[in-house]
DNA sequence: CCTCGCGATGTTAGCGCTAACCATCGTGCC
DNA sequence: GGCACGATGGTTAGCGCTAACATCGCGAGG
């Protein structure tokens, strides 16, 4: 029987499952399993018995049983903005390397849009997919509201942005890094710092324009009004040329680094010097802006210990079943380069 | 006992299964299968009993259990060199757009470094998942090299360089990409065009070197010994300077655009102008590009349309079982802008 | 009018694993 | 020396679904 068993294994090349393990190991599949989840009650040498079997059949726990029968997947799932752009890959990244660490797997919605529809859209495919908990890179408005209707039967954690009371968030400091750099800028004698801003639904771009206004105002300073831009270099440039006609412009803190670039390159084609007549200070800190023409001063954010944060916080509330919410805030870093000099006397 | 069975249900919140939905319906768990799959032996009239009582339970399917059942997991795995990078996170977000279109999932293993351990390694997490076939953007030697040993039991596309032989590859025609910016170059009239390589061991980089020096083979003309980078604008900073002391390079044809940027960043420093002295090709077209100083000509490549196509392939793979092997190429398009003039009399 | 055939369902067996509960042994204790 | 108990391992039931076959009822054909 049992080599005619073999004769089929053979024959089909089926992979070899627990029982055939145990079967050539002379114990139960139970036992077997027992093996794999390391239970203390086996005995040494019957263990040394089904580990050389495994070996002998090259066998592989089928994860898709062992997660129907505990049910758990030992997947979770990442809503995410265009993962094209520099700060949700990194975020994403981060995100993924923790997983693996903490032994997860991730699977991507990526969006090209974060309005609700979509963001309710791809946590529900997400869970009807049984990933054991969601993380959700949302600094959209559109997708916080999205999150405060989410079901709440699979943990969720909301990455950069989200409704703060009733879904744990781990978000970089925004407020405090623009804050740094609007000071930066005051304290290299400027009178005033303008602000090119992120579209007005984003939460960071709102929150660093709050950083920025508060650290004007601190300072006795009326606020300009700040430009606003859609995250992309062209619309720094569009906007940078407007900021290029007004020579009181001595000062700009622009919300990321693709619009500093073409606000860059705007003051360029006026021919005002960088920073003999203009400073500017980015933020993100991708990997190019020390590349600039001139290398650019900006606020680092650490987007991988962003990810990382937030999938461990994920994990614990998987783990542990503690619903508890502790929002979670990365520091920034004020990175100088060339691009910010003394005022101009 | 339905009723007790009801009580049971509400009080733990359990999520309804099929024979719930069944029970409700007065059929058999079967017919509510029959009707979730599409079968056509069902009478409409039963169909629609079947769909309210889903409606009414809120009934999802669990996708473990079928994905136990049918032994096809609807997920497919994603092997990629470093998702931070503009080339790969795009391929993804291309690959991801596909897959949901496909009805599939993606996992993502993302590598810092693709040896061929971390390869095989990567490739094995995700076979032991239970994924349905796997991707990998593979554009390293070693990569490729571990795709040759890689198992056979689960259908697998290269994505950017890989063993034709034995693996199905989708790749951008890097070769024809190269040679239109080489000819360009020389099209405008400058005597040679010089190369800033990728590292040796990409055959992105390989492949982009022979489209160049067979471009100037053909020319007539002989190459200069390319200089090889490590694709960041650091690197192509650095060898920027060194190229920048050399009056007689009026033509450069750089791997790639961030590298690119750097060498426009050392020719600023040296004081060559761009394109009056010196005009340079990048490769890539980053959305960043047209804001350099000056706006950069590159090569674009169609990220998006080398994931969707690689994914499509694959899925074709896995749902008919075939095995042919179809290398793909997607082509290139030359971008001029301001960074290449004539060459200087 | 009876049977064949087919459409519409139900029944039964898994998929490969884990969880919960038994069974069996040897040992130490009274 | 009998008995309880811990150590070890086997047995049995699912997890929720699909696949394959069994069943039933009804209209058509002989």
């Amino acid at each position: 029987m049992a080599a005619e068993d073999d004769i089929r294994r053979t024959r089909r090349q089926r992979p070899a499952v627990m029982s055939d393990v145990g079967r050539l190991a002379g114990v139960s599949h139970q036992t077997v399993s027992r093996v794999i989840n390391g239970s203390p009650r086996v005995r040494p040498e019957t263990r040394q018995r089904v580990i050389a079997a495994m070996l002998e059949l090259g066998y592989r726990r089928n994860s898709v049983a062992r997660a129907l029968a505990t049910g758990r997947s030992n997947t979770l799932g990442v809503v995410s903005f265009d993962t094209t752009l520099y700060g949700p890959a990194s975020t994403l990244f981060g995100i993924e390397r923790a997983a693996h660490e903490a032994g997860y797997f991730i699977i991507v919605a990526s969006l090209t849009s974060l309005d609700r529809a979509s963001v309710m859209d791809a946590v529900d495919r997400l869970r009807l997919h049984g990933v054991d908990g969601i993380l959700v890179i949302a600094p959209q408005e559109d997708a916080v509201d999205a999150l405060l209707h989410a079901p709440s039967d699979v943990p969720l954690v909301a990455v950069e942005g989200g409704p703060r009371d009733t879904v744990p968030v781990v978000a970089v400091d925004q407020f405090a890094g623009a804050a740094s750099a609007t000071q930066h800028l005051l304290d290299l004698g400027h009178k005033t710092v303008w602000h090119v801003a992120g579209p007005a639904d984003f939460l960071e771009a709102q929150e660093r324009v709050e950083g920025w206004r508060t650290t004007l105002e601190v300072a006795g300073v009326e606020p300009p009004p700040p430009l606003v831009g859609d995250w992309s270099a062209r619309s720094g440039y569009d906007l940078g040329r407007r900021l290029s006609r007004d020579a009181s412009v001595t000062a700009i803190f622009v919300a990321n680094d693709q619009m500093a670039l073409g606000v860059l390159r705007a003051m360029h084609e006026a021919g005002r010097a960088m920073p003999g007549d203009v400073s500017l200070v980015g933020f993100d800190d991708i990997p190019e802006s020390p590349y600039f023409t001139p290398p650019l001063t900006t606020v680092r954010q650490n987007f991988i210990e962003v990810g990382g944060r937030s999938l461990r916080l994920l994990v614990h509330a998987i783990e542990t079943g503690e619903r508890v919410v502790p929002a979670s805030r990365v520091p920034t870093e004020l990175v100088v380069r060339a691009s910010t000099g003394p005022a101009p006397s």
